[in-house]
DNA sequence: CTCGATAGACAGAACGGTCTACCCAACTGG
DNA sequence: CCAGTTGGGTAGACCGTTCTGTCTATCGAG
């Protein structure tokens, strides 16, 4: 009953979804590759999640879950309101100086898949809860108009990550940086 | 030798992809789905493309034009410098208001593509004459940091966009109008 | 022996791209 | 004026590849 087996397949495939579909697209990797790459037959695969559209799903909750904790720790880690606003944005750009990094995995991956689909509600989750947490802190923070100013964070924070992915250069994080104390400050004196 | 043949074929191609690949996805519509719109045959769409790829970055190439054209002339029918750097914006909240817009079309074709390739060169292209355009702009408004400033209200731009196909909430671009105004003028005050 | 995992063949569909065969309108020389 | 050629368009069969997903057969540990 060792949950802590040495390598379970489930884990393994995850791991290698997370790094086959984030580099290199979710369409663009076939089953085999990723298959291949965790050393686990396709029966597995199948047996364990049901399709692949499943295992996609399962790959982007693991990055909603990741991106969720690191925001959370950061924001957690600092005291004054302000601070607390404003460390979303450094764990932006903490996130933006890991190797390898090429952008928000739920633009990449809505952009290849349906409307409707399972990408598009994991998708929905995820933003909606950065969207909440950005107006709580708004409010927490004393601003007059707590969802006005988590809107234009909130776009900020899509602009980041949308130029760091198309311009490939990740300096872009500590402008949107500033930009971002710059508004919470004209919000914050208004 | 007439040269302006009633010669539908390729502007019809060109039409159907636009209409297709926008809304549905590079990847995801086929070289059939294209010539059945277009009302043409498969080696019409190989004798004046060569390749589905040409068509996709011939594609690109004429939203790359009309983006450009639009900006262009929201930008020089202001007068004041810095209406005319908001401009910018104002072109972008009418794109925005259109029926059935969905979002950048190089941020989409580029999450479908793989680096390097066609899709990535124009998108480079129109990203960096966009850049330039807020330069020169912001260098005209007497910004004292004009690459500073551009860089700005680059992101901010970008962010409107990737938030009106994830959130498919066009209302974002009035939100975008104000947070530019806002950076402009800190920026004109500095 | 049993259960879960393995490797891999296989099916069915979709894709990009090539090729043949046909059609029609426009130019050509006599 | 007219027969013949040329060129661009159409319709669609066809090829090789790739994809998801299923199925069989084997293997190894408990």
């Amino acid at each position: 009953m060792t949950t802590t087996d040495r390598a379970p397949a489930r884990e393994r495939l995850l791991a290698a979804a997370n790094e086959l579909f984030y580099a290199e697209g979710v369409h663009a990797v076939g089953i085999d590759r990723v298959i291949e790459r965790a050393g686990v037959a396709k029966a597995s695969l199948y047996n364990t999640f049901g399709s692949k559209d499943a295992l996609v799903g399962e790959y982007l909750r693991g990055r909603q879950d990741a991106n969720r904790a690191r925001i959370t720790a950061a924001v957690e880690a600092a005291d004054e309101p302000r601070a607390r606003l404003l460390a979303v944005f450094d764990a932006q750009t903490a996130l933006f100086a890991r190797p390898g990094y090429r952008g928000c995995a739920f633009v990449a991956a809505s952009a290849e898949s349906e409307p409707g689909g399972t990408v598009e509600q994991v998708s929905d989750e995820y933003r909606a809860w950065l969207r909440g947490l950005l107006t709580d802190l708004a409010r927490e923070a004393g601003a007059p108009d707590p969802e006005a100013l988590a809107r234009q964070l909130y776009v900020l924070y899509d602009g980041a990550g949308i130029s760091v992915r198309m311009d490939r250069d990740p300096s872009v994080a500590t402008v949107v940086r500033d930009t971002a104390a710059l508004i919470v400050d004209a919000a914050l004196r208004g």
